[in-house]
DNA sequence: GCTATACTGTGAGTGAATTCACAGTGTGAT
DNA sequence: ATCACACTGTGAATTCACTCACAGTATAGC
């Protein structure tokens, strides 16, 4: 059973995530159908690239009438949706883990999240409609809702140890916002969103950089 | 003048970042002289990578002693910090916006920031440290303090509004947090976070990936 | 002083991701 | 019915980032 899902890069999925939020919107204005170059330009690429990642997927459009942007929608989910995460776990209740409970809350209701952290002030209550839990409550917890993915929103110097404690209740990813490389296993998928990084990074292009994007 | 740091990539410039920063956590260690396997490790790449890295900016070690740890950090700075970004400007103070403003507070605090949010009830006060303002008053706070970066941490809805006023007191570069792509000039520098996105990828991968990665 | 060693610096090679460019095709206009 | 057009699907070309592999060299040990 060669799933082609298991085929796709990590820049194909994030630009499949990407044109399936942008078909949403499109479909929501009441646009059913789409051109590669209306798909691209939003999204900063190119039409044939969206052209490209559409037939790596399996998906056919038609000259002169574009894609079917329903079914778009639908074979891209069956393709990033097949198998489900079945929730998220979230370490670190600060300002950046209570952003995203919000996020989660309010967009995903679906979703089954539960919140961890070292405060037990915090740990006990209810934020954004999540209950949150001591950290040594973790593996109960998890192994109880089968959580599959953890997010980690602590300081630098617990991450490694939330980290641990995640993989060892059992998640399989972990989408990271500490500043630190984290060891785990090799079967845990670890994407990282360093913040602190980006915004050196945009310190630098913002003067150093000679024009050589081009939007608008 | 052809500064080589015009000739640096989005991906050397974050190998960079993370080299340095590894670098003077060392240096705090005691450990003054570092190989390019020692720095490769745990940021994930190859020493290969670190020493093709190093080489394109310059900068020379020794065999048998490595690299000067302190030597090195002064290079790279030397390339990163070479224009002075002035201060930022963040727009938005939602949990992720204070999130934000909390960590420029406690590790830059030699930055300059100004916060402006919608919200009068925020804007007049005092959030972290930083002055929170209205957004009319965005133009003249920027032109007087020279900002150049901006950063975007309001609701999709209102990013693209948020980018063109920032554009307009002259940022020119931007670290977008918003789940939009930003239309402004070329000369802009845009850096998108698109967490939203990343939670999608993680729980994508988490599940769906065969173990290709190798860390531990 | 000489030698073995473990590193650096780098030309060449590899592989992936993106773009080019064009043949094929369905649609709307005439 | 025919034609022109603007799009899709895709092999080939290109670009880019990364890795290999080895020659060159400074140090530590003898």
């Amino acid at each position: 059973m060669p799933d082609p899902a298991d085929a796709l890069s990590e820049h194909a999925v994030e630009r499949l995530i990407a044109y399936r939020r942008h078909l949403r919107q499109r479909l929501m204005q009441g646009c059913d159908r789409i051109y590669s170059h209306d798909l691209a330009k939003p999204e900063g690429v190119t039409p044939a690239q969206v052209r490209r990642d559409l037939m790596t997927i399996g998906y056919t459009g038609s000259p002169a009438r574009g894609y079917d942007a329903k079914g778009l929608i639908t074979h891209i989910s069956s393709l990033l949706d097949a198998r489900s995460v079945g929730g998220f776990a979230l370490v670190g209740v600060g300002h950046l883990g209570r952003a995203i409970l919000d996020y989660l809350a309010r967009q995903h209701p679906e979703y089954k999240v539960a919140a961890f952290d070292v405060n037990p002030d915090k740990a006990g209550g209810v934020t954004h409609g999540c209950r949150c839990y001591m950290l040594d409550e973790m593996k109960q917890v998890l192994t109880q809702q089968s959580m599959r993915v953890g997010i980690v929103t602590v300081p630098a110097d617990a991450a490694q140890d939330a980290a641990t404690r995640l993989v060892e209740a059992g998640v399989c990813g972990l989408l990271n916002f500490a500043p630190v490389r984290l060891r785990v296993p090799a079967r845990v998928y670890v994407e990282n969103v360093d913040i602190a990084l980006r915004l050196e990074k945009v310190a630098f292009f913002a003067l150093a950089s000679r024009p050589k994007e081009t939007q608008e």
